[in-house]
RNA sequence: GCCGCUAUCGUCUAACGGUUAGGACAUAGGAUUCUCAAUCCUACAAUCGGGGUUCGAUUCCCCGUAGCGGUACCA
């Protein structure tokens, strides 16, 4: 064991330039001013070029939470390591966020600018004050410098797992623990690099208690490792930063993913060996996707999952609101019964409760998502999708974009079928989807496909009387009802019934039902065999439009025959 | 290997120690005086295994199993 002095002049060696004091560091930080229960939360990314979808669900619970609760999101970048570091990291996270709705109180808002009186919000601007602290504990006593090389360390973890004991830096193992002054100081002169390390005084055989706001009660062992504090370049480890940025920014509650559950002890012992007081802790389970061949779980990877990038959802049009309240469910799963019984309430009405989290890891599950879509592209207006998917457009589909911006009112009107009174259409999931609507509207479009076959169904000889003998029926000017009645008309005049019930039980008599008359007017007009409501259909289309098509099929139909009569 | 967390239909989940174990998504049927989508109805489908505690266990305890996480100068 070294003296206090010991200690005092081992700082001094290490931490030269370092004037300021711990206490200097907390003025700094004032005790926020905030009304009881306000929760002060952060999200606390790495800028790896890369924003994940579980990055918003998380950084959405945190901000939901705060800002219901009348207290402050911060982002914090924790940009530590200078490896995994990608340029122009910072603004992906913040525009991708802002995307989604998320945005924070305090933190960059770009890659230069950041706002708050609890700054900086970026690690690698707070170097000095970490070099405080832990001079401050290499002078208690509680830290010090370790001058291992990678190669003793390599060598130590050899002989451990020969032993068959725990791998790692502790106890008897860290050499550099105890070392004198003079050895300390030798491999100062002699420039080496060094890190600084916990000098653990905990107990693995021993444990202790705590609280997980999602979790619940937990027991863990204490922690014995000498982990590293400050790295070899002068930069904190998450380990190190995470008590200390925490602390001072005020923070009331840490949420973040499981994956750092196991390193609460090393948490634990840090806050006591910086005098800080414990701050409380929450891990939500991270999002889950099924693996091999559906045999087992695993984390959502950014190597393996398209789905694992929000640039996905972002590329394909899906409705960020629909996400939203797709991770809601997945955080609260009463939501889905509020949302039902307030389905004109905004979200953030809803209270998110920490309390009903499910501690296990949930599937992340596209279909339902896109369900949750559907529903929720069921509620916008014809004007809100043209806009939506202009936007979209604009990014992704340039040749939809400008069809588009050319017709506007048109492509309105096609949006608008099927989109008022009770029966709403649900066939858009994203706004990618706006093509496959506006397919059958627009010539070069329609001029791609071919006619889906009917012929089975309907001769083509009947085919070519249907749509011959309707031409001279149709009257654009006629509501939906006359409309129908027409179609009805021209099928009973052909020997088709228009009573389905009738058409069951004497189906001899028939040729088939209205519904294969309106089957090949469909066929004729959209090339397909499903499309959306026919009369809505033609109506938007025009009666130039209409005539010319079913004209087309006609003669395409002759031609056929006739190419038909050729063979043999 | 060691340490820890978790465990209800295929999926997300609900159930003061007492329920025919509920709902949603998915799937399969059916209904709907034009197809598809939607909507409505119906069906299918679960408490990981074994021990306790208890009059009674999905719920509490122990053991096992499985999944997940950790075991870095990554976060």
């Amino acid at each position: 064991m070294r003296t206090k002095d010991e200690n005092i002049k081992i700082a001094k060696l290490l931490f030269p330039d370092v004037k300021e004091k711990v206490d200097d560091i907390f003025k700094k930080y004032p005790k926020r001013n905030l009304e009881e229960g306000a929760m002060v939360l952060r999200f606390a990314p790495s800028p790896t070029g890369f924003l994940h979808t579980g990055s918003v669900y998380t950084s959405m619970v945190g901000v939901k939470l705060a800002k219901q609760s009348n207290g402050i999101a911060i982002l914090r970048i924790e940009d530590t390591d200078k490896k995994r570091e990608v340029e122009g990291g910072i603004s992906l996270i913040v525009n991708g966020l802002k995307g989604f709705g998320i945005e924070f109180d305090e933190g960059p808002i770009n890659e230069t600018e950041q706002v708050g009186e609890y700054g900086p919000y970026i690690q690698s601007q707070r170097l000095d004050i970490y070099k405080v602290f832990a001079k401050d504990m290499v002078e208690k006593g509680t830290a010090y410098p370790c001058f291992i090389t990678d190669e003793e360390l390599a060598e130590i973890r050899e002989k451990q797992e020969e032993l068959g004991v725990r791998t790692g830096y502790y106890g008897d193992w860290a050499k550099w623990r105890n070392a004198t002054v003079e050895e300390i100081e030798k491999e100062i002169k002699e420039g080496k690099s060094f890190v600084i390390r916990l000098y653990s005084t905990g107990d693995i055989d021993k444990s202790f208690e705590m609280t997980d706001r999602i979790k619940g009660r937990f027991t863990l062992r204490e922690n014995d490792m000498d982990i590293v504090l400050l790295k070899s370049d002068g930069f904190p480890t998450y380990h190190f930063a995470h008590p200390i940025d925490d602390t001072l920014m005020g923070i009331t509650l840490v949420i973040r993913t499981e994956e750092w559950f196991a390193s609460v002890p090393i948490h634990y012992e840090l806050f006591q060996k910086l005098g800080f007081k414990q701050i409380e802790y929450a891990h939500p389970a991270p999002l889950m996707k099924l693996d091999n061949e559906g045999k087992s779980k695993r984390k959502l990877s950014k190597r393996k999952d398209p789905e694992a990038d929000v640039q996905y959802y972002i590329e394909n049009g899906y409705p960020n609101e629909a996400i939203i309240e797709y991770f809601l469910t997945l955080a609260n799963s009463n939501f889905y019964d509020w949302r039902i019984q307030n389905s004109n309430i905004d979200t953030n009405e809803f209270q998110l409760k920490l309390e009903k989290f499910n501690k296990a890891g949930a599937l992340f599950d596209i279909v339902k998502l896109e369900d949750i879509c559907k529903d929720y592209i069921a509620t916008l207006s014809a004007e809100e999708i043209y806009g939506r998917s202009l936007n979209w457009a604009r990014e992704y589909d340039e040749e939809v974009a400008k069809i588009l911006e050319e017709n506007q009112e048109y492509c309105i009107n096609i949006f608008n079928i099927e989109r008022s009174g009770q029966k709403i259409r649900k066939d858009m999931v994203k706004f990618k989807d706006s093509k496959e609507q506006l397919r059958i509207f627009f010539d070069r479009f329609f001029d791609e496909d071919s006619y889906e076959d009917i012929s089975s169904r309907v001769s083509k000889d009947v085919q070519k009387e249907i749509v011959q003998k309707y031409i001279n029926i149709y009257n654009p000017d006629d509501d939906s009802t006359v409309w129908f009645d027409n179609v009805k008309k021209l099928g009973e005049e052909l020997g088709f019934c228009s009573d389905r019930k009738e058409y069951e039980t004497n189906r001899e008599k028939y040729k088939g039902t209205v519904g294969d008359i309106a089957m090949v007017l469909r066929v004729a007009i959209t090339k397909k065999t499903q499309s959306p409501d026919l009369y809505q259909v033609m109506n938007v289309l025009g009666k130039e439009k209409v005539v010319q098509r079913l004209e087309k099929y006609a003669g395409e139909i002759l031609k056929q025959r006739e190419s038909h009569c050729l063979l043999p």
